[in-house]
DNA sequence: CAGCCGACATGATCTGGATCAAGGATTGCT
DNA sequence: AGCAATCCTTGATCCAGATCATGTCGGCTG
């Protein structure tokens, strides 16, 4: 799709790119094949339907808002920003995604996507048609589960986003919340890399942009993080998990 | 389940009782199975796994935050919230359904559900067991499809409350989706019974609820609505629609 | 290497909506 | 009937966070 300047540094992959029998470690589907104990051919059946795509640059669209609604994305590598602009030019960002997650189950009920999906990073995805990965979900149980827990904590995530919490409360919850996705996904628990701007966390939680930098530099002056740019690393997890407790605790 | 005081005024349920092979014309998942055209054994099947339950009063809790998750809730007739309630006892609603909605899919991921469900008015329910729903699924695509609809539309109903909007673009936009929903099953379009106190309201819409009740005064005011208690008319449905624009529009 | 631009930080001011306060209307309870 | 409780409204004040304004840094370009 979007061309890639051919020396910019690529995040490593880490996933690997799986064979006829073995599906990327992070793809969020690989835990309910694997989990339901499938056999070759129903495994043979889900990976032929994947279409790996990428890399996109940062700033690439993966998926465009009114764009017909034909398949999810698994992030494989990178990290993507799904962002709604309302008809006076204001963002919302409605979630970051990191490798292991999925992108566009939003779309399915009005069958168009109803954001723009946009790289942070250079990124990798897996693409599934669904169509093609409903009718597979028909014959494999553990799929269809694993598709409704999935849309299912997407809404979980976004009832979140819909609370009223203190500014320092939101910033602390994005920080915890973002950590242990990344955690669960292998990477480092205390310490983690924004993909994104100041301005696109502030869009995510209905901030300022200053209001996000100035909460961020209190934390690191009360000494609750570490904070190099976009490198954070959680010194108080205690402390930043009780000021996020009343956004995530559910 | 709660006992109901014997003679309050029921509201007429809407939807027929259903036979074994029609099912309550308001039920979400009727169009799903009739839109595919499913022979009389497979309507059978989906028959044969609802339960009709209430009545439940004002105020009776259809299910509660932490219980178990096993079944959802289609509303017959009636109204019910959803609550979470913070740690320090401040309350979130997530959200209002009427008849024809299902509550509960919020619960799928996290295997509980993560809110009590509350009646707001005299209610009746079909209940599914999610698990025995699930599994006919697999053998209708068509009700696969129509779950896979429902979770999608709950997850943009999520956002859009997670938007950021002035105070009276978000009552608007309340105003005018809840009619919508109404018109939706068939109830006249620009009268509307809310069902919820301006608390209920104000607790939704991230709001106090003085300025709930000052913007509603303020639109009854300028025209935009006759008001009378819980009783609402849109006078100005454009004028209603053109401020509710950013929050709806997608 | 100067010049520029975008991302980030930080100080000063402003404001939408919260909070505090008081009163009226309904409804249920004894 | 009388009373308590809840709901709703309206007015007065306050404050968290937005907005406005400036400055810094680092990276990229010509």
């Amino acid at each position: 799709m979007s061309p890639f300047p051919q020396d910019l540094p690529y995040p490593a992959p880490i996933a690997d790119d799986g064979d006829a029998l073995h599906f990327c470690s992070t793809c969020a589907f690989s835990q309910a094949s694997m989990r339901a104990g499938y056999d070759k051919p129903a495994l043979r059946d889900l990976h032929v339907l994947v279409e790996h795509v990428g890399p996109y640059a940062a700033g690439d669209h993966v998926f465009r808002a009114r764009d017909p609604f034909r398949a999810i994305f698994a992030v494989r590598a990178g990290a993507v920003k799904t962002v709604v602009v309302d008809a006076d030019g204001r963002e919302q960002v409605l979630g970051f995604h990191i490798p292991g997650e999925v992108v566009g189950l939003n779309a399915i009920y009005p069958e168009h996507y109803p954001c723009d999906a946009i790289a942070l990073e250079p990124s990798f995805f897996c693409r599934f048609s669904f169509p093609a990965i409903s009718a597979l979900a028909t014959r494999m149980p553990g799929l269809q589960q694993q598709l409704f827990r999935l849309i299912s904590k997407e809404l979980g995530m976004a009832t979140r986003l819909a609370g009223d919490h203190a500014a320092d409360e939101r910033v602390a919850a994005f920080l915890v919340d973002l950590a242990e996705r990344y955690a669960a996904q292998g990477f480092p628990a205390r310490r983690l890399h924004l993909a994104m701007s100041r301005n696109d966390i502030a869009a995510h939680l209905r901030l300022a942009p200053e209001t996000v930098s100035r909460i961020l530099g209190r934390f690191r002056e009360s000494g609750l993080i570490d904070l190099d740019g976009r490198e954070v690393a959680l010194r108080e997890a205690d402390h930043l998990h009780a000021l996020a407790r009343n956004v995530l605790d559910r």
